[in-house]
DNA sequence: ACAAAAGTGTTGAGAGTACACCCATGC
DNA sequence: GCATGGGTGTACTCTCAACACTTTTGT
């Protein structure tokens, strides 16, 4: 490996792909921008790496900053550098991803300069909201690597895809949002509880507008 | 996304790792540092990415600087980022890697600075070759990866596993060497056919010192 | 002849998929 | 009583893994 200095290089980023279910659909994290440049468009939370700043540690810091949001567990993405992706100069971003409880993580109030809001997939898919840079790009390649992770049958999951207490429907409209699918109900459960990954909470039900959900935790007290 | 100019910053790197196979064993192209630092370690080729190229780019003109290694298909292993993992300073490295025929790419002669050389698996394991930096995260990583490739039971690869014409047992061997183990032959055979990614050459067989072995191509004229 | 690699099918187990009806509650 | 979501079992298909012997050549 060389090593020279000071030659023009491109800059580190970070930016993270939130994803989470709101009104029984995929949804995105994102900042809408209200200077320029893209003003009105939607990024990515992210920013630059600081000099000795770990990546992931460097995703959640500039998470936390600009949403508010802490105490998730990120997953890397991969790293896109293409040379023209940001209009502004040369930089390089790794991305992140992972898949939150909404609920759990209100996001920051808007300020002056932008504002972090969950959107709808249907939005960026159907091109509603635009998304700044090539993040549309990674958004897309998130939920991919996503919908991979969710369909490996032995780990099933290791993100926060409900609360710690939950009924198997919900986690089921986790899955289906994910997937853009309906999925077989009775398939559905039969498959999860042979995984031996859930167990039921004695005697706690949610009582809602109609029968009463047995509610489920995760197993080994490792929260999910 | 924040914009300042001229903070204390990682740089970006990349490193690829190439696998091939060495008398029936995995390998891994290295290049042997005979300078400081590192002197007699092993590293992955790689090197610093410039202003305005590409990711991919970077690694290729750095493998083929290093090694004179050309016409590789690279796909993105991931980013390295910790603080510490270079003493040097900050950098970021965003890692390749492929499988080839190494025949098919002879290596650069040694100069004074460097060898470049196919390091058995054996020796990398073992810690018979001792590599420098994180590399040898990075080269576990990239195997772990390969063989999750191969896994797919539909793309079936997509690297260069063997020349272009090729007996089944060549390919069988490469699958042993990547996943370490031996494979069923009955089974390897029957799944591979049954996927109708090959095709018989006609009127070619393999001529050695037992059998001849017939020999196949990929369909669709799309090497791999 | 013998050593070495080439070639060839069947069986059993498990996973995935399709599919329909009754139950408990709120209104 | 009816609308809404909760809850349950079986049959078929397909994939994967285990397994042994004959064939062809070079020496």
């Amino acid at each position: 490996m060389k090593h020279t200095y000071e030659y023009p290089r491109p800059a580190v980023t970070v930016d993270s792909v939130l994803f989470t279910l709101r009104a029984n659909d995929l949804a995105v994290l994102l900042i809408r921008r209200r200077k320029a440049p893209h003003k009105g468009k939607f990024a990515l939370p992210g920013g630059f790496v600081d000099a000795n700043e770990g990546l992931a540690a460097a995703a959640l810091r500039e998470l936390a900053e600009e949403t508010d949001v802490t105490d998730v567990t990120l997953e890397q993405l991969g790293a896109y550098g293409d040379p023209g992706r940001d209009p502004r100069g040369h930089t390089v971003s790794v991305a992140y991803f992972t898949f939150v409880v909404a609920e759990a993580h209100p996001v920051k109030a808007g300020d002056d300069a932008s504002e972090a809001v969950w959107v709808h997939w249907a939005d960026i898919e159907g091109g509603n909201a635009e998304l700044a840079f090539d993040h549309a790009t990674i958004v897309h390649d998130a939920r991919v690597r996503l919908q991979q992770r969710l369909d490996d049958p032995r780990r099933h999951a290791g993100f926060e895809l409900v609360p710690s207490r939950f009924t198997l429907s919900e986690l089921q409209r986790v899955y289906e949002a994910v997937f853009g699918r309906t999925l077989d109900k009775r398939n559905f459960r039969s498959r999860l509880l042979a995984l031996d990954l859930v167990e039921t909470v004695m005697a706690a039900q949610r009582t809602g507008r109609h029968r009463p959900a047995q509610l489920y935790r995760w197993k080994n007290s490792r929260k999910r």
